[in-house]
RNA sequence: GCGGCCUUAGUUCAGCGGCAGAACGCCUGACUGUGGCUCAGGAUGUCGCGGGUUCGAUCCCCGCAGGCCGCCCCA
């Protein structure tokens, strides 16, 4: 019998590297509440035509890599429903938005939330079919201030913050404005025009994209077509002044909030929703999957999907990819645990729990051992998890003065048992 | 979905058409309540799965699965 494997893309996490996922997850939690978000969970699958008028029907997320499957029907009378895996989350959130007449409030709308997207694609370092994000929507009614630049720029500053603080060193912040969707659609014939006699001097899938998709023309990372990328009409030029005057506003906060960033005009971000402010946090440690992070304005994605004028911003961090870049910068240092109690002999077993008990009531990390072990495999096991080792035999019960080894220091000393969890507690001896 | 490389012990990896290997880790002992060093010994396993060629396949061939790299796309 052939033996079960996680699926292909899937993956089991592990200790100790569930406790790099926690760290990322508790400091995103305290940054986004210092921003004064709030978390919010939305369901892991939703109706797929959220998805199909959302991120859009053209898009390759919606048209090849959903999960998708037809809900069987309860009743001859009920109908039924095509449900799909969630295989990003803002859409999912605009939906609650527009659900709980959150727009009603007349507030600003500030959530976040983590937790794990499908998209069925081939996987590869970085690239998984079931994936987690970290994610931040701010989102109202105009009247809210929902649409300024101020928030564009503060969302920037938070996600620069919170990459400073998991440890991060070396991301770039890429930022552009793809303007409104008929801006953009504007700059995509300008693309097409400009490439006709450019694009027989370019590699073959320029060649195909300049067809198919001009503004992935963009991204080609062919050396040779570079000087001839750079001669492209640039977007910005395709924006109207509304949209340049917001991008410019944007910038100038981030400049005086001293948020370093990057014009780049080649950033083109491949979700139907995206209006105005694009933007990539990119770390060279990941390959070809370098965006950590990405995100930007979707002003009319409420109306799209049925809701009421709502303009927002968002983002969505890889957390997978957060974990990989960290496991690269080797910031990974396994804890480890204040105790270890060996109980000498089997007999000594049960007043070993009861200690153990006492200690971790207290608030240690107590592993413990077992009384049937030799004293030196019980130092070898205690050495490998914790910073000392509390010696349980029978004098130390008889007398309550316990024998503790300091790893750290090598030292040995004789403590009473009312004052070992202090002892215990405090860091090693210099 | 396309192309390339890879898959052998718990881990990292050698290897060869003829008995399955190393290092680290693990277990036992030297050493009954003091480890880390040392020494002596021990267990590792469907050589990814399924076919084929062959007297004989872990090795050669084909298919499949999985991983990695690139394309596509994206977080």
């Amino acid at each position: 019998m052939s033996t079960l494997k996680a699926v292909r893309g899937t993956r089991d996490l592990l200790p100790p590297e569930t406790a790099l996922w926690n760290r990322i997850e508790a400091t995103a939690r305290t940054v986004f509440a210092r921003y004064n978000f709030g978390e919010i969970r939305t369901p892991i699958f939703e109706d797929t035509a959220l998805f199909a008028r959302g991120v859009g029907e053209e898009t390759d997320i919606v048209s090849k890599e959903m999960y998708t499957w037809e809900d069987r029907a309860r009743a001859q009378s009920e109908k039924t429903q095509t449900l799909t895996l969630r295989p990003e989350n803002t859409a999912g959130v605009v939906r609650a938005y527009i659900e709980h007449k959150l727009g009603e409030t007349g507030q600003l709308q500030k959530l976040y939330y983590i937790g794990p997207q499908f998209r069925r694609e081939r996987p590869q370092k970085g690239r998984y079919r079931q994936f987690s994000q970290i994610g931040a929507e701010v989102i109202g009614p105009p009247s809210s201030g929902s649409e300024s630049p101020l928030r564009d720029a503060e969302v920037l500053d938070m996600l620069a913050s919170l990459l400073d603080e998991l440890g991060i060193s070396g991301w770039t912040l890429h930022i552009n404005s793809v303007g409104s969707s008929a801006d953009r659609a504007r700059y995509n014939e300008t693309l097409r025009a400009a490439l006709i006699p450019l694009a027989p001097q370019m590699c073959v899938d320029c060649q195909r994209r300049a067809v198919t998709n001009p503004l992935r023309v963009l991204d080609c990372k062919i050396p040779e077509d570079q000087p001839i990328i750079e001669t492209l009409p640039k977007i910005v030029d395709s924006l109207d002044e509304e949209s340049k005057n917001h991008f410019a506003a944007v910038t100038a906060a981030l400049d005086m909030a001293g948020v370093p960033y990057t014009r780049n005009h080649r950033l083109v971000r491949g979700l139907d929703y995206y209006t105005r402010t694009t933007f990539e946090f990119t770390h060279g440690g990941l390959g070809a999957q370098n965006a950590l992070l990405g995100g930007g304005r979707y002003d009319g994605l409420s109306e799209a999907i049925g809701g009421p004028k709502a303009p927002g911003i968002g983002f969505a961090m890889g957390e997978d990819r957060l974990v990989l870049t960290l496991q690269a910068l080797d910031t990974l240092v396994a804890e480890k645990g204040h105790a270890y109690i060996a109980p000498l002999g089997e007999g000594m077993n049960p007043a070993a729990l009861a200690l153990a008990r006492e200690l971790r009531r207290a608030g240690l990390t107590v592993e413990l051992g077992e009384g049937s072990f030799r004293l030196k495999k019980s130092f070898e096991t205690a050495e490998k998890v914790s910073r000392r080792i509390v010696i349980l035999g029978e004098d130390e019960l008889a007398s309550g003065i316990l024998t503790v080894k300091d790893f750290a220091t090598g030292t040995q000393t004789k403590v009473p048992r009312a004052e070992l969890a202090a002892v215990l507690a405090a860091p090693a001896n210099a």
